[in-house]
DNA sequence: GAAAATACCGCAGAATATGCTGGTTTAATT
DNA sequence: AATTAAACCAGCATATTCTGCGGTATTTTC
């Protein structure tokens, strides 16, 4: 038995399917089995194994940020003092209890963070900085705002 | 006649609707109205309306990057050495045609741009680089590959 | 070449989506 | 305060879709 997963491999048409879904998350099923040039069964079953196998995490509804009035959106740079366990600890779980935080990655050697913050406007953006830097074992910060998005790809690339 | 496009305001079971889609896309119309404590068809209609009117963007399924093997992920920061419109447009044809490069940004006061971009491995990630600093206008760039995802959000936050 | 496994299709019953109607509540106007 | 208008909701009926099952064809394995 072998150590990674079972993982079947893909044939054309399951990627067609993810590339469907991805694009398409409420496709209905004999909308896609045409797509793909399948009958709705055996295009079902692919659906389903494809979840099954972890291929596909779920299906979400995009909600406009303008509508619900979370259109500022902020890149934070943040260096830790040091990469002590407890200091990490309390800002992580700093981090995840702050909604407007939607997205912060461990990069480069461990002491620095990117966060990604959504906020209505400047004032609630101060208010989240503020909380931030006020974590013990926060150290410098850097605040990139965001002027334009230039391009945004929601889902995975696909080669049919 | 106002500047801006009529926007109704959201009840208590709007809210409670558009949370359930961002958490579950395929929710069927009868669970979800079971869970907002309405009817099917009312729920259905205001669903409409929210798509209508522009606060649902779509439906997508989320796919394993794992799985599909492009787990590798890094924030790359690009400056222009001029905000030339030519030197933008030629830039963000580039980045627009790289699928590599999920997101771009521009930050701060109009030279400055953050990428980010996922690939399989450290080979495909050189490559994207490489093509990336031969764009011309592109001066320095700095590279924050991720080594732990901390958090991720995808949604909005919704006060019910 | 035979047997087994796999994938596909079509069909049928169950569940769901969706348009329509009528009744009720809420809000606006006089 | 009464009347009108508007919005909203539930229930029903029809059309569509989902989904499991059995049968057939194709591919794989021995």
């Amino acid at each position: 038995m072998s150590l990674t997963a079972k993982s079947r491999t893909l044939d054309r048409i399951d990627l067609a399917i993810l590339d469907a879904l991805q694009k398409n998350g409420r496709i209905s099923n004999v909308n896609l089995a045409k797509q793909v040039n399948l009958s709705p069964s055996p295009c079902l079953d692919r659906v389903k194994r494809l979840e099954a196998d972890g291929f596909i995490e779920g299906y979400y509804a995009k909600l406009s940020e303008q509508k619900l009035n979370q259109s500022l959106l902020a890149h934070v740079q943040v260096s830790l003092v040091t990469s002590n366990t407890s200091v990490f600890k309390t800002f992580k779980e700093h981090i995840v209890k702050t909604p407007q935080v939607v997205e912060c990655d461990m990069v480069a050697g461990g002491y620095d963070y990117l966060l990604k913050v959504r906020v209505s406007d400047m004032n609630e953006y101060r208010q989240v900085l503020g909380d931030l830097v006020d974590i013990p074992g926060v150290g410098t910060h850097h605040t990139y705002m965001v002027i334009e998005k230039v391009k945004e790809d929601t889902g995975l690339r696909i080669d049919l």
